[in-house]
DNA sequence: GCGACAG
DNA sequence: ATCTTGTCGC
């Protein structure tokens, strides 16, 4: 598969992708995230009640790295085995915390847009490094955020969410806006710099990476 | 040609 | 992503 062809499969997803203001209340969220072993990820997804933040439930999937990891084409690697542990979740979430970009990419399809397309259900990109836009470094303050731009346009927010720790890479995925996300951000993320619910299927799929 | 480059 | 103990700071 050449990465030209995945380009072009990436601009066509991204028309589908939907930057509106979140429709239902929220009382659910999963965080998803994937851990490899070998030749193998391992997906997992966390369903956490909200505000509470409790653990509601979880699931998991591991299947064959399906290409190596590249800049720019990180779904087409991490999308099946995350998609593989929502399908497996008994309560669905109103909402997907990704480890990974939403519309902060070239050609405005990260891992968290993606997920969010072919799922049908609203996303957010939390993203621990920076990959796509142009921005300018928070305060030290947790809450203190800049934003995130391309062409003039607000695309993410780099939102500090610990005081003097690195910042956040947070973009819309689908189905949310950027108003959403920060309405959302520090309320997953009481104490430590990673959302509570990343934060647990982060915890998961090592787990489960390690054991295999 | 050079630098940047999610996990 | 992953390899890994102690250590600095609130």
């Amino acid at each position: 598969m050449r990465l030209a062809q995945l380009s072009k499969n990436q601009r066509e997803v991204a028309e589908a992708v939907r930057i509106v203001p979140l429709k239902k209340r929220v009382s659910m969220i999963a965080g998803a995230d994937v851990a490899r072993n070998g030749k193998y990820l391992f997906g997992s997804m966390a369903v956490l009640s909200f505000p509470e933040l409790l653990l509601l439930d979880e699931s998991h999937a591991e299947q064959r790295e399906p290409i190596p990891y590249v800049p720019g084409f990180l779904s087409y690697r991490e999308l099946p085995v995350l998609a593989k542990a929502f399908s497996r979740l008994k309560k669905k979430p109103d909402l997907i915390l990704v480890d990974g970009q939403g519309i902060a990419h070239p050609r405005r399809l990260g891992l968290a847009s993606h997920l969010g397309v072919v799922l049908g259900v609203p996303t957010i990109g939390c993203a621990k490094s920076h990959l796509y836009g142009d921005y300018e470094m928070p305060e030290d303050a947790r809450g203190s955020y800049t934003f995130l731009k391309s062409k003039n346009n607000r695309i993410g927010l780099v939102l500090r969410t610990r005081n003097n720790v690195k910042p956040l890479f947070i973009s819309p995925g689908h189905l949310i806006d950027l108003d959403g996300c920060l309405c959302i951000l520090l309320s997953v993320t009481p104490r430590y710099r990673i959302p509570e619910p990343i934060r647990q299927a982060h915890r998961m799929a090592g787990s489960r990476a390690r054991s295999a």
